[in-house]
DNA sequence: TTAATATTGTAGTATTCGATAAAAAAATAA
DNA sequence: TTATTTTTTTATCGAATACTACAATATTAA
């Protein structure tokens, strides 16, 4: 039983409108102005319920990882390598052709470049890309480990490779690219994997 | 002859300051007073000679075309398709890790995501995107003409392959990624080359 | 010398940015 | 009821944003 008024907003909810926003127009293109008026709360509930902007947005990139990008982690228990790496595609394609869903993935699209102010969120999302590439190899050593993947094959190379064009997908999905050329592009890539 | 009183600066050393700009801090990230300071002018010269931010912009984007993202159109001079794509990718690697640019393209660090008063230039950026990717398809159609490729290959497909891979190693660029790894990312990019 | 023309330097404009102070409102605890 | 706690509402805050008016300056043309 909380003590005082109780919120007239459901926090996660909020949280989902601002995720989308980031995702749409990038940190620094989104403006608190925005947030409040797409989140439906004036800026004291904003700066209460989450800090300041740059706390709202690693609360958001943390749920868009938690719930539209886990295509990524699902996609690695997939029982081989190769169709880890399928999935991987295939997941990073159905998330971008959401129709509820801003085009291309949040770690590319929130701020590969940006002003001084936005530095620190800069070089969060690049972590994070990191973090991704490095789940990749992992699972890719352990397909080694397994006889899975090639002894003499090299997994962060690999991993690296993958995730490249995953980013790649991301700007693709900037420029208006359709689900079937997306897929194109999987197909092409996956031509890559090694023998 | 000109009439009035001479500039003290010269525009296109100005303008690669701006380009340097643009292009390390994204279209949103730069602002007019970083801009001033880093061009060596004041406010009122830089609109009298370029117009406006976003008209500054475009004339950095157009420079950007013609001197640092030459390598593009100067790899499709290569004899044969697979040597142009090997050297877009040589060149591409080659520009990001010259000491004397920021990391990545332009072309997508300039504004993927943006806010509704960069919007008109995110479309321009998308458009330039896309002219890139047809210049790739156009060259590869010339090699399916020539016997270069075979007859079945799919032009657009594989030209879209390959310049996702180049605005992926973009994204890589902006986490900090070394010469060596974006080689071995054209390495495997390139082992999926039709045989 | 004088008039005309273009650039430079100073000092602004209105607006938007992220962030807050203070009071009113709505709940629980005593 | 009364006191306490938390949120909401309203009204900002100072700084930064893109942009410009105006006068001083430096050149050429007459």
């Amino acid at each position: 039983m909380p003590r005082g008024r109780p919120r007239e907003f459901d926090p996660d909810q909020a949280l989902d409108a601002a995720l989308l926003l980031f995702w749409r127009h990038g940190y620094e293109g989104t403006s608190l102005a925005a947030l409040t008026q797409a989140m439906g709360i004036n800026m004291p509930s904003l700066y209460a319920a989450f800090g300041n902007k740059e706390t709202l947005f690693r609360r958001a990139l943390d749920r868009y990882l938690q719930r539209p990008a886990s295509y990524l982690p699902n996609a690695l228990k997939e029982p081989t390598a190769r169709r880890a790496a399928e999935q991987l595609f295939r997941g990073a394609i159905d998330m971008t052709m959401n129709p509820r869903h801003p085009d291309g993935c949040l770690l590319v699209q929130g701020a590969l470049a940006s002003g001084p102010t936005a530095q620190v969120v800069r070089k969060e999302l690049s972590l994070r890309r990191a973090a991704a590439e490095a789940a990749v190899r992992r699972r890719l050593e352990r397909a080694i480990a397994e006889g899975d993947l090639a002894e003499g094959a090299d997994a962060a190379g690999l991993a690296r490779y993958l995730i490249t064009v995953v980013w790649g997908m991301s700007v693709q999905a900037a420029g208006g690219a359709s689900r079937n050329q997306l897929e194109d592009i999987a197909r092409t890539a996956m031509s890559a994997w090694p023998t």
